[in-house]
DNA sequence: CCTCACATGTAATGAGTTACATGATTGG
DNA sequence: CCAATCATGTAACTCATTACATGTGAGG
């Protein structure tokens, strides 16, 4: 998949601005699929706008950069039709993490903690960017399937994890703040 | 993550040739971290041996091409062990195959349970090349966290699209081949 | 006879990232 | 005063993919 479609996906919910579009991939609704970076959204929305699959609305904004709002068209929407169709069948896991897990022994041990903690600390927050998620969500919708998934998979990553923190010679993982006496 | 680094890992367990590493990494062994062509694999190797990275020990074999079998060198293992330092500390969970699930409106009902179906083969593929590499395995080696963490991944990936088949519209899977009546 | 598995490699192309470039406003 | 957030964009560069190029042997 390429930035463009990701792009139209997007505006076919609602429309946004490139600023706005890096966001939700970053972070919010849209951050299960690819990543993009200003330097490939920005271009991928001035040439769709040339070939007419959107549009767009500028917004003089007080104290504010011109903000311009994309919104996709009739053949943007067909444009992303098209492209859905055409994406690969199936998708693999792979992960860079499970490279550095492989090496556990070549590395340093507190590098390895440092990455196993990196980790976990994704998959939390990850788990509760999925739990914001479904709130905010008609039910029924395709969101709902996305965080599904989402939620089953980084629940059963978490879990894994948290079992082989001992045999990986790592100790429990310290309190996150200073949390009071117990 | 770049081929190179991906090279040096897998010669890092034993001799290979360009050919063997491309095989590996499509299924076997080291098929869980990131993907590589032949057009990334070759020239990889011709650097790292310009490098001092590798080793080569070619084998005339009678009747067949010309076989290269590539060794890593004392440099090679601390450039690895370098590179493994150097990795992003987080990997993030990105799918195409969600990105389709969220369109399902907007796409063929039979295009999206031919991805649906697809999908499941790869993750039930999967889970079988995971169980025989497992057994392959001397325990306690990097391979079998990274067999375990994949074995819970996909299997809870399988599991939440079981669960949401019917709530997706699709039928329950057909059977696979001409399987006797129990 | 034809296709698949074995085996190595190159060149054109493409798609993206990083770093650069600019600038206002808000909050600590 | 400094950093972060908002906001847009370009250019150099990197890295990998695709398609091309070549050749043998085995099996159906």
């Amino acid at each position: 998949m390429n930035v463009r479609t990701l792009c139209l996906g997007i505006l076919a919910f609602d429309e946004a601005s490139g600023y706005e579009i890096k966001k939700a991939v970053e972070d919010g609704m849209f951050s299960h699929f690819i990543e993009a970076s200003y330097g490939s959204i920005y271009p991928a929305l001035t040439q769709m706008l040339a070939d007419g699959l959107v549009s767009v609305r500028e917004q003089a904004q007080e104290g504010k950069p011109l903000k311009k709002a994309y919104s996709i068209t009739e053949a943007g929407r067909k444009a992303l039709k098209n492209s859905l169709h055409e994406l690969p069948q199936q998708d693999k896991f792979k992960s860079e993490f499970l490279f550095q897990a492989l090496f556990r022994e070549q590395v340093d041990p507190q590098h390895l903690e440092a990455v196993f903690n990196g980790q976990m600390e994704y998959l939390y927050d990850e788990l509760s960017t999925i739990e914001e998620c479904r709130q905010s969500l008609e039910p029924g919708s395709g969101h709902a399937f996305v965080n599904g998934y989402g939620h089953a998979v980084v629940s059963a990553a978490i879990q894994y994890m948290e079992e082989s923190r001992s045999s990986l010679g790592l100790l429990a993982r310290k309190p996150i703040s200073s949390d009071a006496a117990e």
